[in-house]
DNA sequence: ATGGGGACATAGGCTGAGGTTATGAGTGCC
DNA sequence: GGCACTCATAACCTCAGCCTATGTCCCCAT
C-alpha cells in the first residue's frame, strides 16, 4: 500500500498569490488557515464517499446534487494537490494518498461534532427537558463526548448546559436549576447526593525537548517540590491538589510561571519554557501530537474526584439517568 | 464564573428552513454539519480575538479589514446563538461562554493544523527537503504532529511523505527514494540501521456500555484468548501481535467481527459489538470522547517498537536529525 | 444487439456569504 | 480639545458554490 502525492500542483501560485492581496500586504506568506485547508462540508463530503463509495450517493446523503459534489471534491483535490478518489464508471474508491487524508479530516470533523454538541447545549436553555451544570474542567473535556453519546442513544433529548465552578454548581442545583451537576473536588458539596464518576489525574508534562522528557525513571516527589513549575494562579483546583499533595515532601517551590489560564499553561510547556502541571483530561490533544510528554511521578497521589450530583433525595431519572449512564468508567 | 448561552436565537428557523431545500426534501432535519459549526476561519478568528483582546487586531492578523471580522464574528454569534465576545470601546474580551467555545474551537483548528501538515508532505513530493517513508499507522496518526513540531522549530523544511507498508518502506530507503523511514514492528527491516523511538501499545477497548467496562479487575489472558473480538483481518501487523501474545494463553478465539480497516474496527467497538483490540495510537480520540474505554489486560505483553530507520552507514544529518529529534520519548 | 440505469463530467446561470472602503460613534489619554 | 484607539453601520462588489440540463462511459438484462 502506498500513499504519495499523486495529482498535479496547478494553480497553486494562483491560490497564493489571490489570497489577502489587498489588506495587510506587510506580513510574510500569511495564508490563513483556514486557506489551506478544506472547509468542513467538503471534508464531510470526503467522508461521505469514502463511506458510501459514490460520489452521487455522498451527494444526496448530504442534500447536495451530484454536480455540486463532483465540483467539490475536484476543488478540494486542486487545493490539496493530490488525488484523493479514484472514479470510475462503477463508483469511487479513495487512493492511498486519500485513505490518508480521509483519516485526518475526520478528526477535524469529530472535533466539530464535539463542538456542536457543545455549542448546542450551551444555546438552548430553560427550554431544555435536562438541564446540566458543570464545572468548567468537566464542561470543556468531557461533557461534548458525552452529549455525542447521549444523542446517539436518546435522540431528542435536549439539554442545557450552566457552566461555573464547584461551588456555584452545587447552588445552582439546591436551587432547582439544573437537574444534574458535576463537579470536581475531594469532597461532596453540602447538600447534595452525589456518586463518583471517575477519577481526573493531574500530570507533570513537558515538551519533548525538555530534559525530562528524556530521563530514564520517574522524578521523585522532592524533585518536583523542589523545581520551579509552570502553574495555574493560586487558588486553582489544579494548584490545591499539587499543593497538597507535595506539601509532604517539602511543599512548592516557587513557580517559575504563573498563568491565568489552562491554555496558557500548555501554550508555555509546549515551547519548552520547563514543566508544567496540568490535568490529563486537558492534554490528551497535545499527547497525541506529541507536542508534550508527561513525565512520571513516583509516589505521590495526583488524583481527584470527577462527581455526578444532585439535590438529596431527589434520584437522577428520565434523561438525567440517561447521561449518568454513559458518564461512568473513566479512570 | 458562568458560561450559558445569552444571545437571541432569532434566526434560527429561517437557515434551517433555508437549507438543502431544493435537493432531497425525503430525510428529516438533515442539517450537514457544516452548516451548524462556523468555518474554519471565523474559528480561527475567535481563536485570535481571544488571545489578541482586540476584534481589529485580530482582524489585522488574519489580513481582512476590521469590519469584515467584526460582521463575521456577529454572524458566528446568530449562528450559535450565544454572546461570544464582550465588545467595549477599548477591547474585546471573551464572554464565559465564549471561553467554553474558543476551547471546543481549539481543537477544531488543531485538528486542521494537523490536517495541513500531513496534506502540504503529500503534496510536496521529490523537490523537497527531507523525503520520509513511514507505515500507515505512525503517518496517520504521529507524522502531523511531528511536522507540526518541525516547523516550529526549523520553518522552511519543505517535507514529502511516502505511505506504505513496513517492507515497502525499507525498499525505497535502501533505493534512495526516501531519507528517513518510520516503521512499527518487532525487528528492524535488514539492510538498515535504526534507532527505537517508542512504543506501541495494542490496547483492549469497548464501548463504555459494555459489561467490560463496568468490571473492577483487570482480564485474565485467558477470558481475552477465549473472548470472541473485533480485529483486522489475518495479516494485519495489529492482528500479528496479538496472536503472538495470546498463543501462549490458549490462542486467539474466532474473530466476533473481521474487518479490513482500523476505522470499521472502531466503529463497530463505539457501536457496542464487542471489545476491540488496537493500536493506542488509533483511540486517543475516542477516549477522550469517551465513546470507547480501555479495559486492563493482566500479564500480557502487548507492545510493539516503533522504529526510525535509515540506509546502513547514513546516519541521519541536517532536515532528518532534526525530525529525529522530535520523535523521541514516547512509551 | 440494444435499451436502461448508474456512475461521473461539463456547461451555463444564479444567489449570497463574505470581502472591500468610507464613515460614525463611544472612551480614554495627553 | 484633539488624538488614538475601540467597534458598528452602510453601500457596493466579487466569486465560490449551488442548481438544472445534458453528455459520456460502462455494465447488465432483455
Amino acid at each position: 500500500m502506498s500513499a504519495e502525492g499523486s495529482g498535479d500542483a496547478r494553480g497553486r501560485a494562483g491560490r497564493a498569490g489571490r489570497a489577502g492581496r489587498r489588506a495587510g500586504d506587510e506580513g510574510a506568506a500569511r495564508v490563513p488557515l483556514a486557506h489551506r485547508v478544506p472547509d468542513l462540508g467538503a471534508l464531510e463530503l470526503l467522508l461521505f464517499v469514502a463511506r458510501l463509495g459514490s460520489l452521487g450517493r455522498a451527494a444526496r446523503e448530504m442534500g447536495i446534487s451530484q454536480p455540486a459534489a463532483s465540483s467539490r471534491l475536484r476543488a478540494m483535490e486542486r487545493q490539496l494537490g493530490v488525488v484523493l478518489v479514484e472514479r470510475s464508471p462503477r463508483g469511487s474508491r479513495l487512493t492511498d494518498a486519500g485513505a490518508l487524508v480521509t483519516d485526518w479530516a475526520r478528526r477535524i470533523v469529530e472535533a466539530a461534532e464535539a463542538f456542536d454538541a457543545g455549542a448546542h447545549a450551551l444555546r438552548d436553555r430553560r427550554d431544555s427537558r435536562l438541564r446540566v451544570a458543570a464545572s468548567m474542567t468537566i464542561a470543556e473535556y468531557l461533557l461534548p463526548g458525552w452529549l455525542i453519546a447521549l444523542r446517539g442513544g436518546r435522540p431528542g433529548t435536549a439539554v442545557s448546559l450552566y457552566a461555573a465552578n464547584s461551588s456555584v454548581v452545587a447552588q445552582r442545583l439546591r436551587e432547582g436549576a439544573a437537574d444534574l451537576g458535576f463537579v470536581e473536588g475531594t469532597d461532596a458539596p453540602a447538600g447534595l447526593d452525589g456518586a463518583i464518576i471517575g477519577h481526573d489525574r493531574l500530570v507533570v508534562v513537558t515538551a519533548p525537548s525538555h530534559p525530562w522528557a528524556r530521563r530514564r525513571g520517574p522524578v521523585a516527589p522532592e524533585e518536583l517540590a523542589a523545581t520551579p513549575l509552570i502553574l495555574r494562579e493560586r487558588g486553582s483546583g489544579t494548584r490545591q491538589v499539587l499543593d497538597a499533595a507535595l506539601r509532604a515532601h517539602g511543599g512548592l517551590a516557587e513557580p517559575l510561571l504563573e498563568l491565568a489560564s489552562t491554555t496558557a499553561v500548555k501554550s508555555a510547556a509546549v515551547s519548552g519554557a520547563g514543566p508544567a502541571v496540568l490535568s490529563e483530561l486537558a492534554v490528551g490533544d497535545e499527547f497525541s501530537t506529541r507536542r508534550l510528554v508527561e513525565v512520571p511521578v513516583d509516589g505521590v497521589r495526583l488524583r481527584r474526584d470527577l462527581r455526578a450530583v444532585w439535590p438529596v433525595g431527589e434520584r437522577p431519572a428520565g434523561p438525567a439517568r440517561d447521561l449518568l449512564g454513559l458518564t461512568r468508567g473513566r479512570g
